[in-house]
DNA sequence: CTGAAAGCGCTAACAC
DNA sequence: GTGTTAGCGCTTTCAG
């Protein structure tokens, strides 16, 4: 942080800026438009939300409005409207860092989902932290919006349970709480972990391990059962690192999962549970020695771009990104539809897909 | 988008959920809570808002009131509370595209600092379109917004000079509109670009190839100036290509990108003007050959921590983050804290700094 | 110290 | 066909 100032300075330079008060807003309303046009705001309101024809206002009174209302260029107060009808039209996506590949893909499917449905959508970052999670949610509770899709941290069920008796709309993904009725979208995590287990196994790799987040969270249990049960089924002899989640960037973790990779040429591969230890990996292999690349056999939970780029390319277990976004938007857009109604909760187990590359094709070199 | 789904199927499962209404949320309002404890609206608001020991308010009064909002889990109704006063505490953060590495890194740092002055921000992807920036930004105009931070999209001058006559404060960045008096932060463009190319003689590279964006907003013009002064300087032969900015992923520009890099082997290097570039560009080189990585040397602008991994590890010009982001907030506090008066604008360029890596070290073999 | 009441801008039931 | 008006839940002035 520091050091990066360290190199930067800055110019400033000021001007002035001559408010133009002759164009400013007028803070038009409907009151004042019905004044101006001599109508009254029943007719005003009903001609801005398209419901002319309906209430039978002559065509001549409904040009007249919208062309004044075009001609001031006004917009009604959304939130007047929210506090009247109760709705916002927005809906919140919290995940654990909307800067990480995944979760920003699927944030951007979501978004262009709702926008056509009207609905905005507000993202935010939880960072995995319980404190965090409960102030967002609360936040947006306050503000009314319209549903939740999230990433549940470990103990923020109680907020999640909240949601639902206050009938707001919840879906959530990528985990869940299994003693909560909700909504959610899931891959089959232990499922997929075995088949990238087994995937090595297939390719004559034998000690192979694997480094996961330390986490009560279920996708995490479950991408460890998988493994362990693929692992089990060979015969062969598992080997777990687990990372604390707040330490991922720490110094010390680094030396760990050195230590773990290379120590003792135990390992021939490893199964990395989740994108960013990848990211993290990568770059201890690539500072110590790139030769490790043609030896170690490498597979990694979530795809990224620059999987494909990397020497060797790697393989990974790509989640359906599009098919999550469309399911969790389908769940939430019936939710809000049928609220008011006793609802079902909807689960969703997906599939995801091992993209195979190089890095874990056995090398010639057997040790 | 069509093929990914065809590797996925879903299992639905459906559980009944029985909505327990006994503890549905009883709508508290301050007047319902008035009147449970024989109280004026008035009061619970003064309590509810800290200035209890300011309007005299017993002590007793106090905490009957605190305990009994606390015991309920009441929450004031920020909309109401918005109509009211005229204030969302919301500010928008609108980007080309949020997934994007270097919009998503500012976006983090930015939400933090917001975070603590108690504003939330929105985030948005204009995909520098402008119909969709200008849906984007009435949107958030009508919703009361306090505040915007844009990534202009080319023809969206008007809507922003909208918002200031609007009185809504609104800081650019990453580029302005030269003729228009707005506050904004970028970077010198002209500048890290020359320095970057310079970097590229100086290790000996003579026909330096400029791949771009076709685009007449000033951040890139800059970009593009910068490079040809500085092979004009060294009386250097420039060599430019210009991708139309929505074709970026299409199958014939990376046809045209791979011609332009390896057609007669003109170039010995290569100065990429964005990251989204350089990752096309990094994926064709890779389909390709890799060792054209070993011959080309490569430069590009925005750094990437993938960039840090490849083989080669890549040059890049990296933007002042933390530093944009800063500003950012700087200049948008005081416009929110000053809103009432004539305000001045502020204007902020930061050096960049060019991180050399292995991609822009000459290379033995000189064909 | 506390309460009454106006009003933020909009919707929609009801009235004419 | 169009107008009047009662709130949505909150803040804040003014009264007492």
């Amino acid at each position: 942080m520091f050091k990066l100032c360290l190199f930067l300075f800055s110019s400033y330079s000021w001007g002035v800026a001559f408010q133009n008060s002759l164009m400013k807003n007028k803070n038009h309303t409907l009151k004042s438009i019905a004044s101006t046009l001599n109508l009254s705001v029943t007719t005003i309101s009903f001609v801005l939300n398209g419901k002319g024809k309906e209430k039978k206002i002559s065509n001549e009174v409904i040009k007249k409005v919208l062309d004044y209302v075009e001609s001031i260029n006004f917009r009604p107060n959304q939130v007047a409207q929210s506090l009247r009808t109760g709705k916002t039209k927005i809906l919140v996506f919290m995940v654990e860092d909307i800067s990480n590949y995944f979760f920003a893909k699927i944030a951007r499917i979501i978004e262009d989902l709702a926008y056509d449905k009207g609905y905005r959508v507000l993202f935010c970052s939880n960072e995995n932290d319980d404190t965090r999670s409960r102030d967002l949610i609360h936040l947006f509770y306050e503000r009314q919006v319209d549903g939740f899709i999230i990433i549940p941290s470990p103990g923020i069920k109680d907020e999640i349970e909240m949601l639902i008796k206050n009938n707001i709309p919840v879906v959530l993904f990528d985990r869940y709480f299994e003693d909560l009725d909700t909504s959610y979208v899931v891959i089959d995590n232990r499922n997929a972990a075995r088949k990238a287990t087994q995937h090595l196994i297939d390719n004559d790799f034998k000690r192979i391990g694997f480094i996961t987040i330390e986490s009560q969270q279920n996708q995490m249990i479950n991408r460890q059962k998988g493994y362990i049960e693929a692992m089990e089924n060979s015969g062969l002899k598992t080997k777990i690192l687990e990372i604390p989640f707040r330490k991922i960037e720490d110094q010390n973790t680094k030396k760990t999962i050195k230590k773990f990779l290379m120590e003792g040429k135990e390992l021939d591969s490893v199964f990395f549970a989740t994108n960013y230890l990848t990211r993290t990996a990568l770059e201890i292999i690539k500072e110590v020695d790139q030769s490790l690349f043609e030896e170690l056999g490498i597979v990694t939970f979530d795809d990224n771009d620059l999987f494909k780029i990397n020497t060797p390319t790697i393989t990974a277990v790509a989640q359906p990104l599009k098919q999550i976004g469309e399911e969790l938007m389908n769940i939430m857009l019936n939710l809000l539809r049928e609220e008011k109604e006793q609802n079902g909760t909807q689960n969703i187990v997906l599939n995801s897909e091992l993209i195979i590359r190089n890095s874990s094709i056995r090398k010639n070199s057997v040790k």
